[in-house]
DNA sequence: CTGTTAGCGCCTTCAG
DNA sequence: CTGAAGGCGCTAACAG
């Protein structure tokens, strides 16, 4: 029952194990004359004769596997559809993605992930964390080249590929903008994370376009959940002058917004706009209106980092200069953005 | 900088490959004097001796390596879930995952991937889908142990792991009896899946074990979306005698309730109870208040299969019976349901 | 065109 | 207790 080898094939069809080799793997430069070859043809198939890629690979030193490894369980959704586009770029070059995930982020944990990636003989190493980080990558990550998904380093020479924070929020916010809301408030987040800062520059470079001063007070902080939303927007919209448009953090805040807007008779998008991040599938478009949100590219994301590791020079570690991808933030335009109402657009 | 071999340390610490190959795998029986022994381990360390797996499987027969094959591309944020319960089953036993995502759900396809995995050697094979399905698993993935999740499969013998759709559905209505509901709608799919049967029939059972009668007139069928859930719910909901609660086919179906409720002016839940399916986080604790609703065990399912599979004896693909698994959908209590209406619970 | 000879790195008898 | 020999399945020179 066990499967038939080279030899197998090469006995049934009497030739030697090289000529069978040079037959099956269609070697350029080596004609065979079309009987053997038929022959041997005939003879795997009948013994149904699949190559071993393990044995392949102990001699070719390429085993046809990239590692995916992570730091930490992810509950985010987006997980799956990193590693699925990681997946879906490996399957295109005939590679398949081994999948370690170390729980945890003790730097220990991830030495010891890198090293049990590397015994099983990976090609190459993605190493992503499932938010957008600023990681010191394994050391050993390196032995193989490597790059950083959803993740960048600051002293280590890898490639690394995150979302475009500030273009995403940006386009948000012009979004709201374009169509004449001038008051805008912002309920961000005080998590350290890379996003907080990029999220909120892009907030002020939209409104520099169009040459809206930028309002302190209009940026509110509070938990990036529904409930932080809820409570930011019933503080901005409370207010004599309150904004005509919100920008939320995340989509979750959003949730929140929705919530204090309804509570306070305001309907969306007539009395209020707003724009969210992430676009959190089922949850954007679970409210109503759609959410318009600035989407995460995990997918993309995910391809392009096994794409980039795949061209890269067979056998060197890191390449020349490190890129580090900004992957856009596509505007996803739904319903919770409309004009600004007639009065807040005069002066 | 390529790696250190069996052979270097054998030549750096004096011994022969064997007996490094016997001190480094601690082979049981075979004992080597203290001293040789250490001088073994030391030049291990000085030279970072890592063991090549893969030739330690061409050997023995053995590659550490789990499939993981699916047959198409998760939207789902389920995904990640099933995969990261496998992944760490796995990895508790030692193992790997490797991914192969088919993409589609063509036969052929599926036969072309149980193919790269078993010429990748692995030892066993999980087979998933990404919603619970019956399928017909491509055959050549039997030539090793295999289970299939999240699917089941009718001819096959294989064991499988599927949500108890009927006890999740069964609890979430009994939660809304106990709570004094006697009038509870149903707002399902004609979508032709597994799911609707049984949660209409834990549905039934709930109802029985209560002893209220069932009315078909409040089953409406709908898109399992946001937009089917509102116009079940409007349709349920202005009738003279409407019901006081709601079990929704999912979540997203939940999402559409609320905003029907909400027009109507019936807050949750003074006016009306609601029950979800599913769990998506981000959804049902996005919406205020929090559903409540039965989770679909997506983590534990992954990790049952892999651990099914590891506890079965080798070299055996199918086990004698083959075990078919309901994994328990726990009820997650937020705030959607509260007590009937006292009117309601008159007669 | 085809076959011989050598391993890849490791484990496993079986002798010393 | 230790080592020599053989082979897992396959490919890569290099000869014929």
């Amino acid at each position: 029952m066990s499967r038939a080898t080279l030899k197998d094939v090469a006995e049934l069809s009497g030739v030697s194990i090289t000529t069978a080799s040079h037959v099956l793997n269609e070697v350029p430069g080596k004609r065979i004359k079309l009987q053997t070859r038929e022959r041997v043809l005939r003879a795997a198939k009948e013994l149904m004769y699949r190559p071993n890629e393990l044995a392949r690979g102990l001699r070719t030193k390429r085993s046809g596997m990239i590692g995916f490894l992570s730091d930490r369980i992810s509950t985010t959704p987006f997980a799956g559809r990193m590693i699925i586009g990681a997946q879906d770029a490996a399957a295109d070059a005939g590679s398949l993605l081994l999948l370690l995930n170390t729980g945890g982020m003790d730097p220990e944990l991830g030495e010891r992930g890198a090293e049990a990636l590397l015994e099983r003989q990976v090609d190459r190493i993605v190493y992503a964390t499932f938010y957008h980080q600023v990681v010191t990558p394994p050391a050993n990550l390196l032995k193989v080249p490597a790059v950083l998904l959803d993740a960048r380093s600051v002293q280590a020479r890898v490639s690394s590929v995150v979302p475009d924070e500030v273009g995403g929020s940006r386009a948000g916010v012009e979004e709201l903008l374009a169509a004449g809301h001038r008051r805008i408030g912002f309920v961000t987040t005080d998590d350290d994370v890379p996003a907080r800062g990029l999220r909120l520059a892009g907030f002020r470079q939209a409104l520099e376009v169009y040459d809206v001063p930028f309002d302190e007070t209009l940026v509110v902080v509070q938990d990036p959940q529904p409930r932080g939303g809820y409570l930011g927007a019933m503080d901005l919209l409370r207010r004599d002058d309150r904004p005509t448009g919100i920008f939320c953090f995340n989509d979750r805040v959003a949730v929140g917004v929705y919530q204090a807007a309804r509570e306070l008779g305001l309907s969306i998008p007539q009395d209020l706009s707003v724009v969210g991040f992430d676009d959190q599938e089922l949850v954007s478009d679970s409210l109503w209106p759609g959410l318009t949100t600035a989407a995460l590219p995990h997918y993309e994301m995910g391809r392009w980092a096994v794409r980039t590791l795949l061209a890269q020079i067979e056998a060197r570690p890191s390449p020349a200069t490190p890129v580090h991808k900004l992957m856009p933030c596509p505007l996803v335009r739904r319903g919770s953005v409309g004009p600004a109402p007639f009065a807040a657009r005069l002066p």
